[in-house]
Formats: structure tokens, C-alpha cells, sequence
DNA sequence: TGTACATCAGTGAACGCGCGTTCACTGATGTAC
DNA sequence: TGTACATCAGTGAACGCGCGTTCACTGATGTAC
């Protein structure tokens, strides 16, 4: 069946999708090519055409979700600035949400594949360890912005990046299992972190 | 070939160790029971006089990384307080070492399992579920002993638990590919909550 | 503009392989008398 | 204490199955003249 190079260059697209959602439903090992073409809506063997190998595939998809990570953020930091309201504040209640803990599919790709980026190959190693190191200048960036501070903003990012992806990510492991723990870890950690950023913002003392 | 009774404990024993180290390493899903068994010093076929199903071996695998986690952990403290050293501190450090970041076969289980549980069958996730809750409370008595409120006790234990779990993750993940971002965010994250721990102590303000 | 041909994305069957699981068998352990 | 037998952990071959990958083929797209 010929198809048009654009046509081509979508079906692509189309794949890397699939597989970005299955592969973090359930795993890279768990998700077999022939049931992800099948999702993506093409038969098993077109796969080759697009990808060398199933580890070139896990490849785009670990770039693909730390551009559009990187975009998601951009775009959140620039709604808050535009609502008037704190971006950092804004950012810690986004995602120590319930909504956010339940969206594994298209949430934040750092948490999303942190427990399984160690195990990918270089390629895809690298594009993480890549977006991350670019979404935490932005993070610093940001909170350079809003504090006014420059020297400890980088420090700031990086901590409370870090206690964010843990509490989500604690409480998303126990949440099927033990709702109110997984609740109690989301609530506290949210609340902990917006006190927190608040003593700052009224440079008390440093907190981060 | 004839076993005693105590051998085969032993054996299954044998079995459940091999496994948690491979699975720790590799995921679940990455190892077969073929090499597992291999592993542990047998042949394929004996694995299902152990276990009823691979998943039945991977809720056992829980069971015994809960146990020994909280064991292990209880021993830290243990050993903080007959030191005179204060065991939240001590605890912080070890858990923020490089040490603990490279020792992914037999570090903290909650960290080591945390992105894989959710994929785990029911028995697997209440285990695990369980194991944190158990470590939780344990982490917030011994807050308790050391700072004296009570209150806010077992806030302190699950802010402070998820970042350490957030940092040591991060950290793990680009260790491989960018050693000097994966230190950086080690050394912030074990800074800050040093820091974080110290103010409190004083009673200045409450900051975790 | 129309014709002839090369390209290449998509199809679906097939490949070898390793997976989780089952099974008949072995033989020392543990038990009954 | 000694003998006869049941138990059951361990062996290793085999099962069906789905895996990642390859392949010959199709036919619309894109190109050359």
C-alpha cells in the first residue's frame, strides 16, 4: 500500500505515541512490537521500516517525551506568569495533584520513566539524563525569576524537583493498593513544599 | 535426588535471594526462571516445587526485601543512638551517599522497587504497600525520640522519606550517562535536608 | 502533460529463540511398623 | 534397631506461545524523460 512521505513521516509519529502511552502503562519488556503496531494501527512487519530495533524505537520515545516534557513545562511556567500567579506554587500544585498522579500516560516523563531509564541503552539514557539537565535550568531559570535570588536558584531546583518526583512517585505505587497512604504521602508532600516556598518567597530564611 | 526438609527451606531461600538481586538489577520482566534458577544453583524444573507461578515468586521477593528493609533500617537507627549520633542525620547521610546510589541490589527496597510495584500483581503491591507503611511509622517514632514533638512527627517522616527517595532516584537514573548531574543532585539533596534537619532541631521553625 | 519505472511504506507469513509452565522420572529423606 | 515404603525436592526434556526480527510481495507515490 504506497503512501505519501508525509503520510509516512506521521505513521511515525503515530508509533512513537503508541508506544510512549503502553510503554509506560506497563513497561518496555511487557509491550510487545506486534500488540504496539496493532495499537498504533499497522501490522507487525511495517515496524522495520520506521526503527532499526525495538531499543532505537525506546530511543524516540525517551526524546520525544523530554521535548514535549520540556514544552509542557514551558507552557505551564508561562500560564502562571500570565494568571499572575507564583510559578513555583502553581508547578508543586500540578503535580502533587491527584490528577497528575493519575495521569502515568502523559504526566511528567521524568518521574514516568525514572525507575526504568537506568535499564534503557545509551541512546535513550542519554535523552533523559539530556531533558532533565534542561528542565532543571529552566526550573532554576524560573524560580530565579520569581525570587529574585540567583545563586541558590539551581540548588532550589533540584531539591524541590527531587521532592517532588519522590512524593508522586511514592504515592503513586501504593495508590491502588492503599489510598489513604497514598493520599496522606500526596497531601503532606504538597503542603510541606508550598509552606516551604512560601517562607522563602518572604526570605525568612533559606529552606530549600 | 532426595533433599532434607531443612535443605529445601534453605534451597527456596536460596531461590527468593538470587531473584531479588536480578530483579533488582534487570526488572522483572528482564529475567527468565531459567537463569534465575541457574543462578540460584539449579535446574529450571525444581522452581514450581517452590512457587506456584513466577508472580507468586515475586510477592515472596516483597515479603523478604519489607522484612529486611525494615530490619536494616531499624538497625541504622540502632546503631546511630548507641553512637550518639543523631539518627535522622545518620540516616540522611547514608541514604545520600554514593554508596547507597551504586548499591541497587540490597539498598532501600521502597527506592529500589518504587517504579516497578505498580505493575506488580496484588500480592506483590500489598507487600510492598505494607513494608512502607511499617518503615513510615518506624521513621516517625524515631523522629519522635529524637526531636520531642510528637505532632508533627509522622509529616516529618513522610516528607522527608520522599525526598530521599526523589533524590536517590534521580540520581540513579543519570549516574551512568552524566556523573557530575547525578553527584550534584546526591549532594544538594543530602545538603539541604542536613540543613533542614539541623533547623528544626533548634526549634527555630518548622521546616520539613 | 503523459508515460515508464524506481522507490519504499505497509502487509502478513515465517524465522529461530527463550519464555513460563508441565511432566515423568530419580533417589535420598522421613515415616511406619 | 532394622526394614519397607511413601514423600517430595531436584532433574532435564518437552509443551505451546509470543517475542524481536526477517522476508517476499504489493501497490500508490514520486521521479525521469
Amino acid at each position: 500500500m504506497g503512501v505519501s512521505r508525509q503520510q509516512a513521516v506521521e505513521n511515525r509519529h503515530a508509533i512513537v505515541t503508541a508506544a510512549e502511552k503502553l510503554f509506560r502503562e506497563r513497561g518496555v519488556d511487557a509491550v510487545g512490537l506486534a500488540e504496539l503496531m496493532k495499537a498504533a494501527g499497522f501490522t507487525q512487519g511495517g515496524f522495520y521500516n520506521h526503527f532499526k530495533s525495538k531499543d532505537a524505537l525506546v530511543a524516540a520515545v525517551m526524546e520525544k517525551a523530554m521535548e514535549e516534557g520540556g514544552e509542557a513545562y514551558a507552557a505551564l511556567f508561562e500560564h502562571a506568569r500570565s494568571a499572575d500567579a507564583d510559578p513555583v506554587k502553581y508547578n508543586i500544585e500540578w503535580y502533587l495533584s491527584p490528577e497528575h498522579r493519575a495521569n502515568i500516560e502523559a504526566g511528567c516523563p521524568w518521574s514516568g520513566f525514572v525507575g526504568d531509564a537506568r535499564r534503557f541503552d545509551d541512546a535513550a539514557r542519554g535523552a533523559y539524563a539530556q531533558g532533565l539537565a534542561a528542565n532543571l535550568e529552566r526550573f532554576a531559570k524560573v524560580i530565579e525569576e520569581t525570587e529574585g535570588s540567583s545563586e541558590a536558584s539551581r540548588k532550589k531546583a533540584i531539591t524541590l524537583f527531587s521532592q517532588m518526583v519522590g512524593t508522586l512517585l511514592l504515592s503513586r505505587a501504593v495508590a491502588d493498593v492503599d489510598p489513604a497512604l497514598a493520599d496522606e504521602i500526596l497531601d503532606e508532600g504538597r503542603e510541606h513544599l508550598l509552606a516551604a516556598t512560601a517562607s522563602a518567597e518572604h526570605h525568612q530564611r533559606p529552606c530549600f
